[in-house]
DNA sequence: CCGGAGGAGTTGTCACGTCAACTCTAGGTT
DNA sequence: AACCTAGAGTTGACGTGACAACTCCTCCGG
């Protein structure tokens, strides 16, 4: 089927420098968020997730299919985030399952605040380089990258046409 | 200066867009290495940039700054392959620094292997979908993101014209 | 009512990655 | 020679990420 021959030396080199590119990027916005907000990416992106629930109260399940992230992942997160009092996991009943995840007082201060801060920094250095034209395929690859490695995605607010 | 009002919907969706396709694939490429080849992702940049060496010996601040990673993290990531048998330090001398990485016949196979297997896949789910546009677009994109944020920067065979 | 299947969360383990502190050596200064 | 400083590597601590094993509960069939 594929024949598996070594890549050229341009295939490698696109491949390295997208890979590259790709690791600067993210090294650089994490380290904003560190410096700016004492948060991670991890923390972030649960943060963020939880804001835009606008108080109601998420499951692990659910924040593991938003985020994409396996359900151990999401735990041991909340576990960290629980300690450092940015969400509080909030028990049903008299069962020790079924827990229902929201943000702290703090929680939503820091959520707050790095959504405007981060934001900035992803313009500064994501989206402000980007020609309308490079905007746009990075789009569409991601939109047909994402089609392709996702396995099932339905709840999206993607609508990314082919 | 900037002003940092939050992101538009379609600026985020952009960013989360790629993000998102940024980590299912590396996520994917990752997964069939440890399928395939049964190493990680680290241990093959470390396995090929050794090989690539061709016999020579190299210090960890080159591998570090050939990387680009934390002199500390090449040193962790050679204590666990020297223990898979992958590498060798060799001291040179009496003392105990200065040592010269080298790969063991098991790095060297492993290495053979992971560049054919790893190859192919980068191939399938990186280089193959990718239009002649996009894949222009993509190596401008990524050779000025490198430019912008690689601090120094300069023995590499990086051409990438504006 | 009992028992098993399956789902939701948690926990453990291990590798990765970052940062700072530490060690050892070499080389320069006095 | 004694000092001290800069560079190279190592080590430790901690958060992140992947994966599998485990615990509880629920539900379903007998």
């Amino acid at each position: 089927m594929t024949e598996t021959r070594p890549l050229e030396p341009e295939e490698w080199e696109l491949w390295d420098a997208w890979m590259r590119a790709q690791r600067l990027l993210v090294r650089e916005l994490e380290r904003g968020l560190q410096r700016d907000c004492d948060i991670s990416k991890a923390e972030f992106s649960v943060l963020v997730t939880l804001w835009r629930a606008a108080g109601r109260e998420l499951r692990v399940g659910e924040l593991a299919e938003t985020l994409d992230w396996d359900k151990g992942r999401v735990s041991h997160q909340l576990t960290r985030m629980e300690k450092r009092g940015f969400v509080r996991r909030t028990r049903y009943g008299t069962d020790g399952r079924r827990a229902g995840i929201g943000l702290t007082a703090e929680g939503r201060r820091a959520a707050r605040d790095a959504v405007l801060v981060h934001g900035g920094n992803i313009r500064r250095h994501f989206l402000d380089p980007l020609t309308p034209e490079q905007a746009s395929v990075i789009r569409a690859w991601s939109g047909r990258t994402v089609d392709r490695l996702e396995p099932h995605r339905d709840g999206g607010a993607d609508d990314s046409a082919s």
